[in-house]
RNA sequence: GCCCGAGUGGUGGAACUGGUAGACACAAGGGACUUAAAAUCCCUCGCCUGCGGGUGUGUGGGUUCGAAUCCCACCUCGGGCACCA
C-alpha cells in the first residue's frame, strides 16, 4: 500500500463530504409533528472572526465534531450549524488602523475561518452559515429589540455608568472585571449618560429557578450565575424621618439585629439627601461629600479596604422596633443601586458599620449574643460579631436564637405596617447601548414631540450607514452621518433623529442559536415550529470565560421570547460542557506574548487528522492543559501505524462478514477480547464522560496488541478473520476523532461510506475472561500474583492464596488474624 | 477575606462505586534492519537496593484488612466574587 499521505486523502475527503452534503440536516417537512426523540442538537460557541482560527478553536470545534460524528453514528439526525459572531470592536479597530471597511474586513476574516473549518474536516452543515452583522440577521436583532421594548424589558435612562477610556464605550456591569475592560484591561471610568438597558433583573428569580431544567452544566458555571445574581432574602424596613414625615424603606438581610441599629445611612445618590439637609448648617458639608462621591470612579468607590468616610445629615430617623431617634449620615459604602439605597447600620454585627461607627464614635450595641460577647460588650469590641446566638438587648425578643427571632420580627412588621419579607438581588440590568460604529443599530428614533418613538417593524432593519471616520471619540461615529440621523417621525411625520447608538455583541450572540433553526427566513427570525422542533440545544462546547457574559444573557433572552409566545422553552442549551484553555510555555497563548501557535501549520505538515487526534489526546478536555510541541509528533506516528497495520491486513486478509465468528482461543481469542474491550472503553468514554484521551488511548492499546500478535494470527484462518475483524472496528472507533484516513482505510477495506456504518457494539460473549490474576496480599502489600480461573469461589482462592510461596515468606511464623477475599480482585491476608 | 478547581515519574497524563499506583504518549537509553542516516519494528524506563526487599500520589494526622480515592488540619498554584447591607 502507498505511505500515508493526509494531504492528499484530506483533500479527497473534504470534497466529497461537501458534494454529496453529508452533514446537512433539512427541516422536517412538518417539524410539529415530527419525531424529535432522534435528534441531537450539538454546538460549539460561535467564533469571533478578528483573525484566524486558534488552537482553542480547534479544541472546542474538535470535541464538537467528534460528538456529532459519534451520535450520527448512533442513529441520531444530528443538527451542526456554524457561524460568526462578526459585529464587534477588533473588526472596528483594525479597520481604523487598516483603512478597510469593517465588513470587507470581517468578509475575509469568515472566508479564512470557513476554509479552515473546511480543512479540519468538521461535519458542519454549511447549509444554515451565518454572519450575525448580515442585515437579514441583524434585522432580526432589532426586532427583538423592538419587542422588549414594547414590553418595558428595553429602557432608556440616565444613569452612572462604566466606562473604558481606551474602547470609548460604555460596558454592561459582566463587561468589568476587576474593575477593568474585560476586553482591554483599561481601568473603567465613571460617566453619567443617558443609556438603553434590557430589564434581565427582572428575570433574577426565573435565572436561578431554571437551573432546575438544565441536565448537565458545569456546577460551577452555576455557582458564578449563582454568586452574579446574589439573591439574598430579608426585609424592608421603613424608618422615618419624624421631623419632615418622610418615611425611608431599608433593605436587610439581618432583621433580628434592628435593636441594635444604632446610626443610619444614605448612598449619596438617595434622592431625600438633599431634601434632608436643605436649608440647614449641615447642607454645604454634605453636598460637598455628595460631590466628591459621586466624582470618584466606581471601581474606587468599590474597594473594601478604603477607609469609611460620610457625612452627617444633621437629621434623625425613627427605629420602628424602639422608637428610638438614630442620626442619619450620608456615606459612599451604601451603593444606591442596591437595596433600597439607605440602610439601618448596626455596628455590633456589620464589619463595615463597626468600622464607621468608630471613626464617628457612634454607638455600638450588642444584641445577638455569642462568640463569647454578652449584652454590655458593645463599647469594648474589636470587631463586629457575625455568628449566630441568642438576642440581648432587644426587649421582648431576648434570648429567642436569632435566625429564628429574624422570621418572627419580620412578622411582627407586616402586622404593624412597618416591614415586610424582602428579596434583593445583586444582578444589574444589562446596558446594551455602544458608542461604536460596527454593530446592529438601535432601532428608535427621537422625535421633539412624541419623544421616543420605535422603528416601525416594517422598516427594519436600519442599515448601518456608512461613515468617513470610524474612530471613537465618545459618541457613535454613525452620529457623524446627519443623513443618517436625520429622518421623519414615524408617528407624527414631523423631523426627528435616530438613535446612534449601536447594540452590545452580546445581544446578537443571544439567540443566533435559534436563527440556525431556519436562517433564510425573511418574514420571521425563525418558524416557531421549527426552532420548537430543534431546540433546546442537546450539546453545547466553549471556554468557561464565557460562564457569565453569554451564557446568562442567551438564558434571559430565551426566557424573554418564551414569554413573548415565539419559542415554547424556557433554556437554551440542556448540556453544557466548558472546555479547558491551551497554554504555551507556560501561558495562555496570546499575540502579544508570541507564544501562539499556528494551527494552520500543523495541519500542513501532520495533516487535520492528527492535530484533532493531538489536541483531544493531550488530556481530559475540560482542563487546562500545555501544548507540547513533540507531542505531535506522537499522534503523527501513531496514524502511521494504523496506516501500516491496516495496510498490510488488507493485503493479507480476505472481508470477513459479520464479526459474529467462532474462535478456538489463543492469541485469535485474545485479540478478539481486547476489540470488544476497546469498543467498550472507547464508547461510554465518547458518550458518558467526554474523556477523548482514554478513549485515544484504548485505541492505542489496542493497535499495539495487534502488533504484536500479527504475524502469528496471519498463519490461521481463523487469525486472519480476527484481524481483519479487528481492522474494521480499530477504522470505526478511530472515525470521530480522525475522520479523514478512517474513511479512507475503509474505502480500501472494500466498503464505502463510514460515516453511514451504525457505531459497533461490545458483544458481551468476547468480553468474558476464563481467567485472570488474582493479587495475592500480605497486610495489604502485594506480594504474589497468580492466574485463577475467572469461576473460582472464595474458598478456591483461600486455597490458593495460602499456598503461595511468595505469601508464606511473610506469614511465616505468624499468626492469621484475618482473610480478605474479593474475587475478581484479590485476596489479603492480615497477619500479627 | 469568601466560594470553587487542581497538586501523581524528567514531561503530558491514567487509575470505574476505597482493592495490583504510573495505562497511553512524549523525552531518554538499548537492540534489530541499513554501507550509513532517516523511517520502521522490538525491548527497558518512579526512586533506593546488599535483588530478599524498602519506599513512593503537595505536607501532617485519622478512618480502614487495604487510601491517589473517604475525614480533619495545613501548604502551593489557578479561577470566580469582593463595602451587595
Amino acid at each position: 500500500m502507498d505511505r500515508y499521505n493526509p494531504a492528499e486523502i484530506e483533500a479527497k475527503w473534504q470534497q466529497v463530504w461537501k458534494q454529496e452534503r453529508t452533514f446537512e440536516a433539512p427541516n422536517p417537512d412538518d417539524p410539529a409533528a415530527a419525531d424529535r426523540s432522534r435528534k441531537s442538537y450539538v454546538l460549539e460557541m460561535l467564533p469571533y472572526p478578528s483573525g484566524t482560527l486558534h488552537m482553542g478553536h480547534v479544541k472546542n470545534y474538535t470535541m464538537g465534531d467528534v460528538i456529532a460524528r459519534f451520535r450520527m453514528r448512533n442513529g441520531f439526525t444530528v443538527f451542526h450549524p456554524m457561524g460568526y459572531d462578526a459585529f464587534g470592536l477588533p473588526a472596528e479597530n483594525a479597520a481604523i488602523k487598516t483603512g478597510l471597511h469593517p465588513a470587507e474586513l470581517t468578509k475575509i476574516n469568515t472566508g479564512n475561518i470557513e476554509q479552515q473549518l473546511h480543512r479540519l474536516g468538521v461535519s458542519i452543515d454549511w447549509s444554515r452559515e451565518l454572519a450575525t452583522c448580515d442585515p437579514e440577521y441583524y434585522k432580526w436583532t432589532q426586532y427583538f429589540f423592538l419587542k422588549f421594548f414594547e414590553r418595558g424589558l428595553a429602557y432608556r435612562k440616565e444613569a452612572d455608568v462604566n466606562w473604558c477610556p481606551s474602547c470609548a464605550t460604555v460596558l454592561a456591569n459582566e463587561q468589568v472585571v476587576q474593575g477593568a475592560c474585560e476586553r482591554c484591561g483599561t481601568l473603567v471610568a465613571t460617566r453619567s449618560l443617558a443609556q438603553w438597558f434590557f430589564r434581565i433583573t427582572e428575570y433574577a428569580e426565573q435565572l436561578l429557578e431554571d437551573f432546575s431544567e438544565l441536565e448537565s452544566w458545569p456546577e460551577r458555571v452555576i455557582t458564578m450565575q449563582r454568586n452574579w445574581i446574589g439573591r439574598s432574602e430579608g426585609a424592608e424596613v421603613v424608618f422615618r424621618v419624624a421631623e419632615l414625615d418622610i418615611d425611608i424603606p431599608v433593605f436587610t438581610t439581618r432583621p433580628d439585629t434592628l435593636f441594635g441599629a444604632t446610626f443610619f445611612l444614605l448612598a449619596p445618590e438617595h434622592e431625600l439627601v438633599e431634601r434632608l439637609v436643605d436649608g440647614t448648617e449641615f447642607e454645604n458639608p454634605v453636598r460637598d461629600y455628595v460631590t466628591s462621591a459621586r466624582l470618584k470612579p466606581l471601581v474606587d468607590r468599590a474597594l473594601a479596604e478604603r477607609e469609611k468616610t460620610g457625612e452627617f445629615t444633621g437629621r434623625y430617623a425613627v427605629n420602628p422596633v424602639n422608637g428610638e431617634q438614630i442620626p442619619i449620615y450620608v456615606s459612599d459604602y451604601v451603593l444606591m443601586e442596591y437595596g433600597t439605597g439607605a440602610i439601618m447600620a448596626v455596628p455590633a454585627h456589620d464589619q463595615r458599620d463597626f468600622e464607621f461607627a468608630r471613626k464617628f464614635g457612634l454607638d455600638v450595641r450588642v444584641v445577638v449574643s455569642g462568640g463569647g460577647a454578652g449584652p454590655g460588650d458593645g463599647p469594648v469590641l474589636e470587631a463586629a460579631l457575625e455568628e449566630d446566638g441568642e438576642l440581648v438587648n432587644s426587649g421582648r425578643f431576648d434570648g429567642m436564637p436569632n435566625r429564628e427571632a429574624g422570621r418572627v420580627i419580620t412578622e411582627w412588621l407586616g402586622t404593624e405596617h412597618l416591614g415586610r419579607a424582602a428579596v434583593s438581588y445583586r444582578l444589574r440590568d444589562w446596558l446594551v447601548s455602544r458608542q461604536r460604529y460596527w454593530g446592529a443599530p438601535i432601532p428608535i428614533i427621537y422625535c421633539d414631540k412624541c419623544g421616543t418613538v420605535p422603528v416601525p417593524e416594517s422598516d427594519l432593519p436600519v442599515l448601518l450607514p456608512e461613515v468617513e471616520d470610524y474612530a471613537p471619540r465618545g459618541q457613535s461615529p454613525i452620529a457623524t452621518n446627519e443623513e443618517f440621523v436625520k429622518t421623519a417621525c414615524p408617528a407624527c411625520g414631523g423631523p426627528a433623529r435616530r438613535e446612534t447608538d449601536t447594540m452590545d455583541t452580546f445581544v446578537d450572540s443571544s439567540w443566533y442559536f435559534l436563527r440556525y433553526t431556519d436562517p433564510h427566513n425573511g418574514r420571521a427570525p425563525f418558524e416557531p415550529d421549527i426552532v420548537d422542533y430543534w431546540m433546546p440545544v442537546d450539546q453545547y462546547i466553549g471556554g468557561v470565560e464565557h460562564a457569565i457574559l453569554h451564557l446568562m444573557y442567551a438564558r434571559f433572552f430565551t426566557k424573554v421570547l418564551y414569554d413573548l409566545g415565539l419559542v415554547g422553552f424556557r433554556e437554551p442549551f440542556t448540556n453544557l460542557f466548558t472546555q479547558g484553555m491551551i497554554y504555551y510555555k507556560g501561558a495562555k497563548m496570546s499575540k502579544s506574548k508570541g507564544n501562539v501557535v499556528n494551527p494552520d501549520e500543523h495541519v500542513e505538515k501532520y495533516g487535520a487528522d492528527t492535530l484533532r487526534l493531538y489536541i483531544l489526546f493531550m488530556g481530559p478536555p475540560e482542563l487546562d492543559v500545555e501544548w507540547q510541541d513533540q507531542g505531535i509528533e506522537g499522534s503523527f506516528r501513531f496514524l502511521g501505524r494504523v496506516w501500516r497495520l491496516v495496510g498490510e491486513i488488507i493485503e493479507k486478509t480476505k472481508p470477513v462478514g459479520s464479526g459474529d465468528f467462532a474462535v478456538t482461543g489463543g492469541a485469535a481469542a485474545i485479540l478478539l477480547r481486547k476489540t470488544h474491550q476497546t469498543i467498550r472503553k472507547v464508547t461510554t468514554d465518547i458518550s458518558e464522560r467526554y474523556r477523548f484521551n482514554t478513549a485515544i488511548s484504548a485505541v492505542m492499546e489496542l493497535v499495539n496488541d495487534a502488533y504484536l500478535a500479527k504475524d502469528g494470527l496471519l498463519e490461521s484462518e481463523e487469525g486472519r478473520g480476527v484481524l481483519r475483524f479487528m481492522a474494521e472496528t480499530l477504522v470505526k472507533l478511530l472515525d470521530p476523532f480522525s475522520p479523514h484516513i478512517c474513511a479512507e482505510l475503509w474505502e480500501k477495506l472494500g466498503h464505502e461510506r463510514l460515516w453511514l456504518e451504525p457505531w459497533p457494539a461490545a458483544d458481551e460473549r468476547f468480553l468474558a475472561h476464563e481467567t485472570y490474576e488474582l493479587v495475592i496480599q500480605v497486610n495489604g502489600k502485594v506480594r504474589d500474583r497468580v492466574q485463577v480461573p475467572a469461576e473460582a469461589g472464595r474458598d478456591e482462592l483461600l486455597t490458593i492464596a495460602r499456598a503461595s510461596e511468595r505469601a508464606a515468606r511473610h506469614t511465616e511464623g505468624k499468626q492469621v488474624v484475618k482473610e480478605i477475599v474479593v474475587p475478581g480482585r484479590l485476596v489479603n491476608l492480615v497477619v500479627k
